[in-house]
DNA sequence: CAACCAAGTGAGAAGGGTTCTCACTTACTC
DNA sequence: GAGTAAGTGAGAACCCTTCTCACTTGGTTG
């Protein structure tokens, strides 16, 4: 317990980072999986799934799910988003609106943080 | 196209809405089913799914998601949530801090709704 | 450097949530 | 009352995610 856990440097974790780092937008674990074994080396979903658990909980990315599949993107400092409903893209946004949490807004419950998404479509898809 | 659409009423949807009315917090369609078959008249798990898919599509219901199941609630006039990060419990917010979408965040991006979830933990689970 | 071992990997099975299929029933309309 | 589009139930099917188990590998220690 003493800050973020520490993993081990793996080949298979630094495709599945790479890949992360060059999409721009949060992706699906089969997304990543697909993604990475374009070069021809393909790795396990189980792997995949293992790996970003692990960057999760090492707080090296976030999830955040809409529908479906869970989305994982590299963490950055906000937690915001965009968010398609005609193609399910997330596209993280670079400022934060900064909700205040309402005061005695549920009798006991403390709040850790939020999550805010701003729904509506992208110029493709509109 | 004429507005929300009609849904047929049954004595299932009947008794599924009126789970949803006394529930007080966002279920899972599991609970729901759980709690419907309580006085012995079960309803089928398909027929809770597609009745939800309906008053969701109908207007009457709204959906949310976090970790494994989708959460179902009655629809309200507002899109807030507390969320509890231990039990997964929904609470709605009466008041909605209405954060607005920022200008220009990303070209072409039409924003049409957000969805606001402050996390944390409830008085049970701290 | 060699040995050790905890952590990671791959393939497939398993698990849980959701949707589909198909024959049957029922609510609404004319 | 008849017709029909919508809804229902049971179980199979489907998809996403996690688990299992034998094997490999990264990083550390002697």
């Amino acid at each position: 317990m003493t800050g973020p856990r520490r993993t081990r440097d793996t080949t298979q974790r630094r495709r599945i980072l790479r890949v992360l780092q060059t999409a721009g937008c949060h992706l699906t674990a089969r997304e990543i999986h697909r993604r990475v074994g374009r070069d021809g080396h393909a790795v396990g979903l189980a792997t995949i799934y293992r790996a970003l658990g692990a960057f999760a909980r090492a707080g090296l990315v976030e999830t955040a799910s809409i529908g479906g599949a869970v989305r994982y993107g590299l963490a950055t400092e906000h937690h915001d988003h965009l968010v398609c409903l005609g193609c399910g893209r997330w596209q993280p946004l670079d400022r934060c609106p900064a909700p205040r949490a309402p005061r005695g807004a549920a009798a006991g419950f403390r709040v850790t943080g939020h999550r805010l998404e701003f729904l509506g479509y992208c110029a493709r898809c509109r």
